[in-house]
DNA sequence: GTGAAAGCGCTAACAC
DNA sequence: GTGTTAGCGCTTTCAC
């Protein structure tokens, strides 16, 4: 059998509550009895037993502040589905989640959420942001008040977040200007490249890894145009067919955004005339329907209900002490095509 | 708070004890009381607490035996980790495994291997098998048993087993053709397929499932040869050489099995001469290889780490009776390029 | 700062 | 056939 608290205490000559306080991180215990109780758990080898945990505590439970911004965002429906089971796999194991969803990206609005959060009793954070000193400051801040952040599908590296779970983008990138390769090595490569916004790190990372492959690969290629869509359907659509008309000559499409695909969608069948391949990113519903049409060639997805589980069963393995410090969870890069969504 | 024994005693005026003795299977429970129990408990959304059942029961761990043709077969390797890696989120929950590995699929052999399992303890088996009337017998004998059956990466319909973690064959193949179509389109396709074995049902159903998506998408392909490589690697080299002599013309080959590949990449090296579009399937060692050096264009992955994985889960589930009855669990059909494997 | 003990939900052994 | 109870590993009062 594993090694139990009770061990713990007939070999260090204390009480099983010493050795339970000791190694909570419980500042009653004097700093020696604590080192030694750490130490000896140590060598034992003792793993806490989540089952006696969560039976003893179930009246305390963890609640994980989730704070995203979801509303009239069809991407994060997977997030949520991924997130509710989780849940269901750990809730009797003493996790619970409060979800404050919003619209938009706004710092100040999130800010304000984490702190509705805070007030509801959270001590643990699931943050989805765009980078702003704003956010940066709260989640050293939460730190350093013993609070713990994941950051979800966008990293800020450099913050004291506990992790990271979210996509490779470059990766992403690179993967796309693969397929590009494969499926078109035969002509000359005119190529059209729609983002959300320059800015935007995640868009840009995928462009640069979409670049730089060609360029590894030796790729005959030109980049016609790089584009913004605002994740607007009818921004997309307008700025699209404006550079279809200004380059007929576009015969390739990397949409390194995952909002805005209808506009890119209209604007394809719009001008439906030239044959081009089309990559696009991300399973959304209208993605899905575009590739079911043959609309768009490729999507290239980033396990978005795997980051909606993974991020609470980091947490789930962070207060059960398993395992190491958190590790960033990268998610695969899936290719998906027709076939998939039949 | 969620529903517990206590308040079904309550609720129904017997004890905590009969209470579980009637969830629980046990015969000892007159029909009567027992019938009514489980109705309050439908009625009052009981769900049982797995922290505390694995805490009261843990010197009776369910052991789970799996049996598995793994000896030398890198194909499993992955199946293994994901197994381990269940074991490790399971463990604390009252779970074990028992592991017999096997050289090749001989029946006897694993029907032997299931015997010994049985008197090491396990009620719970998990089976990589071949069709036949032997395995199928043993499956449909366990569950009169009362034990329980989960296949593995092969179904057998038709037999009591509890149900099915696996890939879709079909599915693979028609992801293989929707690839040979997107990359090869503007030319000729004169096809070269490779199999274990014409009667394996796994490859058989990704031929099926790869001819049936070049129809359905009007390509111009004709299949050259269709040869077996006996799932080896000398084999599969003779046969492959032998083709690319006999037909020169091959531009396209599609390797439905996961071994024999060295074989495969050996008699392509040997003719490079002749440049070929190659997909190959399983993400193993060797393919991997294959594909960073550009011999391998995109394999076909069936998740195997997620097969492990999900066998356990699905015991475990079905031991604590979480969800309905077990579902299959097909995984996903993944593509995979060389820059995955960078 | 530390020990003793109650109790979380559940099962199984023991009464009757 | 059913009630009673000990105890699984752990946290958390409540004493001292």
């Amino acid at each position: 059998m594993s090694v139990t608290l009770k061990d713990l205490a007939k070999a260090s000559g204390v009480s099983i509550g010493t050795v339970s306080r000791a190694l909570n991180d419980k500042n009653e215990v004097s700093a020696k009895t604590s080192e030694r109780i750490r130490q000896l758990a140590q060598e034992l080898g003792y793993i806490p037993n989540r089952a006696g945990r969560a039976l003893s505590s179930q009246k305390n439970i963890n609640f994980i502040g989730i704070c995203i911004p979801s509303i009239n965002s069809p991407f994060f429906d997977d997030i949520k589905k991924g997130i509710d089971q989780a849940l269901r796999e750990f809730k009797d194991l003493g996790i619970d989640v409060v979800i404050k969803e919003q619209e938009g990206w706004d710092p100040k609005q999130q800010i304000e959420a984490i702190d509705q959060l805070i007030s509801s009793g959270c001590k643990a954070f699931v943050l989805c942001s765009v980078d702003s000193p704003l956010i940066r400051n709260k989640i050293d801040e939460l730190e350093a008040q013993g609070m713990a952040v994941i950051l979800l599908n966008n990293d800020l590296p450099g913050t004291k977040r506990l992790c990271f779970v979210g996509p490779d983008y470059v990766k992403s990138g690179k993967v796309a200007a693969t397929m590009v390769d494969k499926c078109c090595h035969n002509q000359k490569m005119k190529i059209l490249i729609v983002v959300g916004y320059k800015e935007h790190l995640g868009h840009k990372n995928r462009v640069d890894g979409f670049i730089s492959e060609l360029q590894a690969r030796n790729c005959d290629y030109q980049i016609v145009d790089i584009i913004e869509g605002k994740d607007q359907d009818i921004i997309t659509q307008q700025v699209t067919m404006k550079s279809f008309l200004a380059h007929p000559e576009i015969n390739i499409v990397y949409m390194a955004t995952g909002s805005g695909v209808s506009g890119l969608g209209a604007a394809i069948i719009a001008d439906a005339e030239h044959k081009r391949f089309v990559i696009a990113c991300d399973e959304i519903y209208t993605t899905k329907e575009l590739v079911k049409n043959d609309i768009v060639d490729f999507v290239i997805c980033q396990s978005t209900q795997t980051q909606g589980y993974q991020v609470i069963k980091k947490f789930h393995d962070y207060f059960n002490k398993i395992g190491d410090d958190p590790q960033d969870y990268i998610v695969d890069t899936v290719i998906k095509v027709k076939t998939h969504f039949e």
